[in-house]
This record gives structure tokens, sequence and C-alpha cells, in this order.
DNA sequence: CATTGGCACTCTATATTTGAGAGTGCCAAA
DNA sequence: TTTGGCACTCTCAAATATAGAGTGCCAATG
């Protein structure tokens, strides 16, 4: 009954009354005992209505039951999945297949994607590399060993030749070869404070990449998609919302918190209006996944959009697309 | 008389009457006077009026009318501009400079601020290197003389000794060193053909890397930052307008030819309203500079906004934010 | 006892009316 | 050329009606 309500509801978004829900409903019942029941679906605080004479819309809690009991989520059928698969497209850098990953969710859902770009836990130092450019110009490059490069221009006050910058980085590689980059920090941070070595200028400039890759793995951040789309629902139509809503979008924060949250709980995540916790949001749903390379969950996506969602098939959906995008960075490795 | 017109308009958007500016303007004349002259600025089309009994509004041509020769723009005074300069921030990475200025630009005008990415014309070799990274796993790096770096994994199909790589890069960092990319791209190309060499993998690698950096510099993109301050302007306060908008900015491609047009112009140049010739911008303004690195045009820069906007205030701010950019960018030089 | 039809009541959304206010255009006078 | 006067037009906002949807409750029904 109260998944026959939802269902309704979600499709066209207007409060749903007894006489619509009597045609409606599968089971053949007259308004008035819909209406006896509704009313005891109200004080149970699964329904609402905005007004005394308009139909019941859904409560939080209301959409909380559905989701969690009411709801039978089937797995994608493995056309839809195909099809998924063939929109994400194979050759890519990882940044593209993030970009292609939100505007996959966004299209499919006509809500809005987010994919958290994902992290790498065990940054380990590979090499460092000192190239002269110009005269007082040098480019050092740190390499670590999964491949991620990070690169800065250092200005030195003198003239450095081409072999003492090799020798400078020989003696870094030699050093650290291996070495976790946290404990190359410190090390570099001890010595230079021991030394005041002809290498300080290198050596801080080592630490400066070091920090920078160490910084770039600790700092989340996310890639959306389809922001516009909300525009579309009447019920988002509001200049002020919309404009909290973009703005939540464009300072991250709220938004990091949140699908930090749904990286720790596992599997899919899903908050419906207030539940996040975040007023700009009271009146959007968000459905995460986690996604995993090598059996580690390294990120979250998910898709944004009004509470009054179709929950049912952007839930398999979400789910499938979290597979995919792990399956296509596994096979990057 | 047009320009305390505008300057009204401008200032709370209400379309204005005779009265109103019989009692604003410096002039002293009665309303009737004045409505004698608006007739007359109707007819030449500078003005309009949105229903027989409303005020004026300016139309575009009154805009372009009151911008090219009543508008007397003073440079910002040494004290702004030295604001503007410590919102800056100094010490921080090209990217990160460039969000400050879009952010700072939408900060300052409370419209949208918008930044092309300067592009590097001239890309010479610098130097290639391939790193070992795991049994078949070789990172490849290609450093440009400005020091643009760009690296890709590469799979080799059996597995290359650090030696082997070693002679790789020296042979052709000894072939290209401060050579074009792009010719570079040739002889490698040509190469390819010619020799099945077994250093083929290398060399593809290596062209490719080039090829990335050469599409890197043309591909055009910008930054824009404070799109959700336009929707605090009535005018623009309208759902599909402002979609329209958003899915423009988005986009890109429109605004990226718009901003093309700005660089091929020299100085400040300003797009009122249906000039620029894309329907998505016909409410909207855009004022840009664009900004310079060693006496070169290499960007620009601009501010978006409702075409009621102040222009007066905005063209300096740009201006100015424009050649700070630009010597921001030379220090780094 | 669950279900049903009936009925009065409430509330919203929409259309219609109304009046005030702002602004114009035009004309004749200064 | 400038000005005051005056009739006219149009919008905006408030006030008023009206239809429709939906409810709650009650008494009747199987």
């Amino acid at each position: 009954m109260l998944k026959v309500l939802i269902d309704r509801y979600i499709r066209d978004g207007h409060p749903v009354g007894s006489r619509t829900l009597s045609r409606e409903a599968g089971l053949d019942l007259s308004p008035a005992t819909i209406r006896n029941v509704m009313s005891d679906l109200e004080e149970l605080g699964f329904i609402t209505s905005p007004h005394t004479s308009a139909g019941r819309i859904p409560t939080v809690q209301g959409y909380r039951f559905f989701v969690d009991t009411l709801l039978n989520v089937k797995p994608l059928d493995a056309k839809s999945v195909e099809q998924l698969r063939a929109e994400l497209g194979i050759e890519m850098g990882t940044s593209d297949l993030l970009e292609s990953v939100t505007g996959l969710l966004s299209g499919v859902t006509a809500m809005a994607g987010v994919v958290t770009l994902p992290k790498h836990e065990h940054a380990v130092f590979n090499r460092v590399e000192f190239l002269p450019l110009s005269d007082n110009r040098v480019l050092g490059i740190l390499v670590t060993s999964e491949g991620e490069v990070q690169n800065r221009m250092i200005m030195t006050e003198r003239v450095c030749s081409p072999s003492e910058l090799q020798q400078a980085s020989n003696y870094l590689n030699e050093l650290f070869a291996g070495k976790d980059l946290g404990a190359v920090r410190n090390t570099l941070l001890n010595e230079m404070q021991e030394t005041r070595s002809t290498m300080n200028r290198m050596m801080m400039t080592a630490m400066q990449l070091a920090d920078q890759i160490l910084e770039k793995n600790q700092s989340e951040d996310y890639i959306m998609a389809g922001q516009t789309n909300l525009m579309e629902f009447h019920e988002l139509c509001n200049i002020d919302r919309l404009r909290n809503l973009f703005d939540a979008f464009n300072k991250k924060q709220e938004i990091l918190n949140l699908l930090d949250q749904c990286v720790h709980g596992d599997g899919i995540q899903i908050f419906i209006g207030e539940e996040s916790g975040y007023q700009t949001l009271d009146e959007c749903s968000m459905v995460t996944a986690p996604y995993q390379v090598d059996g580690q969950i390294v990120g979250v996506l998910g898709v944004i959009g009004p509470t009054r969602m179709a929950y049912e098939r952007v839930i398999p959906i979400v789910d499938a697309t979290a597979r995919l995008l792990g399956a296509a960075l596994n096979q990057k490795e």
C-alpha cells in the first residue's frame, strides 16, 4: 500500500489522494478504505499531507521504510550492464575514465552524478630527477612506484652543473629507493637540520615534492556532472534552494564529508533528505556505492537527486557502475 | 541624459520613467521635456519600453553606445590594485593562481569570473625518460624546455632492462634535444615506418607523449567561478534560462569560441547581450581582457554577468586583474 | 469487524474583477 | 525650446468568486 503510494508519487510528483490510489492499486479497495489506511500510515509518520485537502506525500521515514524493506532491488540485467560498459569506453586515462563515469551516471539517471578520485594508500618513493632547464631553473620530478608523477620548478641562486644535479639525484635515489614517502619526508627533515649540506636546495625540493604527493593523496576531491539536471525537478525549482545546492557542490566540503561516510559504511549507501545532516541537501537524496581496486575500496561514486527519485531504478545502476569502474581501474594496473 | 538613465537602470534594475529622471538628473528639466528627449532616444533605438506604461530600459544598442562613448573609464586607483594583488597571493602553482584569479574576479564583481589556461606556443623538447616501475610496466616522462611534464604508463610485452631503457632515452634525447615538438613527432613517425627497430615501443610512447603535450597546448580550456552569483540577478532568474546558461558553461564550447575572439581583438573586449551571437547569452554581457607573458598574449580573463552590469566598475577591475595575472606569471618564468 | 457509500467541510488553485499608481503622448501656453 | 495639464493605457496587487480535489466522520452493509 505504502509502496503503491510512493511508487505513484515518484512517478509524477503530485500528492496522491485516496481516489487515485484506489484506481491505481492492484488491490480492489474503495477510496474510503484507503482513507482509513492512509490515516494510519500518517500516524506512523510515513506519509503526510502538505495541506488538509491535498493527497499525501511520503515523509523521509516513509522513504526510508520504503527503500529498506519494501523495495526489492534486482541487479541490473546483463544487457543493460553491457550497455553501460560500452558507454564507458575502454582506452582512456584514469581522469578521463572518471569524467566518463560521472557523465554516464548523470546521463542515465537524468540527475547529478558524482565520483571521488581514487586514493592510493601506499605511496612509495621510486626516484627523483633534477633536470636543468635554463641557467638557474631546475625542474624537480618525483615518481612513486605506482607511477604517479609530481614536478616542480626550482630557482637556484647559482648555476648548477648537470653533473651536480645528477649527483644529487643519485644520492637521494640511493638513499630512499623503495621507502615510504612519509619516511622520506621525515628523514629529509632531520638531515636538513643537522647538516647544512650543499644539497640543501635539492633536498628541500625533494621534500616539497614528497609533500605534494602526500597531500594530493590525502586531499580528497570529486568530479561531478549533470548538476543542471536537478533544475528540472520542480520540487527543487526554487532559486534560493538551487543556489545553496550549487554553492555546496562548488565548496565540496559538505559533499566530501558525506561521500566519506559512504566509504566507511560498506555497500550501497543511501541518504534521504535531511538524513544527510546538511540543510542544503534537505530535499535531496544521495545513492552511493564504493568502488574497489585490488579488493580495496578506493573511492565512492553515486547519484544526487530529489528525495523523490526512482530508487528502484537508480540503485542497481549505481551498483553496476561502481563494479564497472572498479573493473576498468583494475585493468589499468 | 542616456548616461543618467542607464546609470540609474544599472543601479536598481527597474525601468526608469521621466519623473524619476527629472529628479535624478543633474540637469534641471521637467518631466515633460525629458519625455520628449526619451521619445527621441527611443526612435534612435537606444532605449525601449517593456510596455506602454512603464519607464524605459536600455537596448543593446543603448548599452553599446554607453560603453563606447559615454563611459569614461578611469584605471583602477593604486590602492585598489594593491588590494587585488594582495588577494591574489604570490607563491602558488600556475593552476592555483588561475583558480585564485577566477575566484577573485567573481568575488569582487559578484558575478561569474572566467580565465582561460595560458597557452604556451613553442613547446620544445627537453628530454624524455623511461623509468622501470615493475617487470613490464615502464613510466615514460617527457619534459619540455618550459618545464611542462607529461607522463604515461607503458606496458611492455617483454621485460626491459634498465640499461636498455637508458639507452632508448639517451638515443631520443640526443636526437631531439632542442627541437620543436611537432618536428619530433614527425621524425618519429617517419622513422617508425622505415625501421622496425627494437625501440619501436619506446618511440611510440615518446610520440604519444609529444602528442599529448601538443594536444594539451592546443586544446583550450577555461576555469570559471561564481556561476551561482548569476542566480541573484532577477532578470536571469528563470529556471530555463539559467539551465541553458549553466549547460553552456559546462559544455564550454560556445564560451571558448567567444573567449577566443577576445584573444584576437586586442585590449578590453565587451560583448553585450545578443552581440555574442549565442542565444544562451542573450541576457548576459561579458567583459574580457587578454593577459600577457613576455609581451605575448597567452590567454584571456573576464567576467560574465547580466547586460545590466556596472560596466564602469567592472572594466577597470578586469583590466587590472589581467595585468596582475600577467605579472604574476612573468615572475614564475 | 473490515469495508463501503454518502455528505459536509476545508483548502488550494485558477480565473475574474477592481482600483491605484506609474508613465506616456499630445496639446496648448509660456 | 520648455513646460503644465490632461486623458489614456497598462501593469501590479489585492480582493473576490468558483471549481475541484481530498479529507474525516458516520451510519450502513456483508
